[in-house]
DNA sequence: TACCACTACATAGTATCGCTGAATAGCGGA
DNA sequence: TCCGCTATTCAGCGATACTATGTAGTGGTA
């Protein structure tokens, strides 16, 4: 999408990946095929793999190397206990920005409503 | 909040800004102490002009010098048309973030639910 | 007068994050 | 041999929010 998607995707793409390891583990190239398919088109690999190596670094996953037919062997990424205290965390501001935010468009959707 | 909501903030603060604007005109230290008091408690002034000087020099609002009793004059701004239009591809952008992570975290709450 | 508090705006410097573009590596097919 | 797909890595860039500080106007108080 536009360069809008870009800047709102900083520090919700993280929670995003995390998400999707705590649903079951996957490695980089895997992830980023999802992300695309799920409707993220402009997120490349190059994305993926910084996001993996600073989350790895953040101790929030666990990592194994396993072979693959197809290629070089693949980095396994799974969420570790950690992880997933910093994922319900991303939910926390998650909820509260789409809370905040759901409370603006009705002000503006409906703006006659309340005096303040 | 903590450095996740920073993050998260890139990008939808903009947007936050300019949906409030777009309720009415306001000028920088309304719009801070408004966002304070909403629950944003670690958004100080700084953040909201370096963003309101952005905005004005992308030509999304007019801005109108008006005096104050209580000291410096108000930069008042207000969203115009072409603000209007980034504000509905905001929400748009928006919409499509809050279904895709709506969905991951239906899957992350009942795991056992699809094959894929 | 001198000092302080509140209002109001501005800005230089920093850290983080996602994107661009390129390189490296393994495997199989034309 | 060359190409395409799989798979990972990295240097450099642009955009954004935060930190910290400075400037300015007004009014209250000792």
């Amino acid at each position: 999408m536009g360069k809008q998607m870009t800047e709102m995707l900083k520090g919700t793409l993280e929670g995003i990946v995390l998400a999707i390891l705590a649903v079951q583990p996957a490695y980089g190239y895997e992830i980023t095929a999802r992300l695309r398919d799920q409707g993220f088109s402009d997120i490349v690999e190059g994305t993926v793999y910084a996001l993996l190596v600073r989350i790895e670094q953040r101790g929030l996953v666990d990592v194994e190397k396993v072979p693959s037919e197809k290629g070089p062997p693949r980095k396994v990424y799974s969420l570790n206990a950690l992880g997933g205290e910093y994922l319900d965390e991303f939910w926390k501001s998650w909820s509260f920005l789409e809370n905040r935010i759901g409370q603006l468009r009705l002000h503006i959707e409906r703006p006659l409503g309340e005096g303040e």
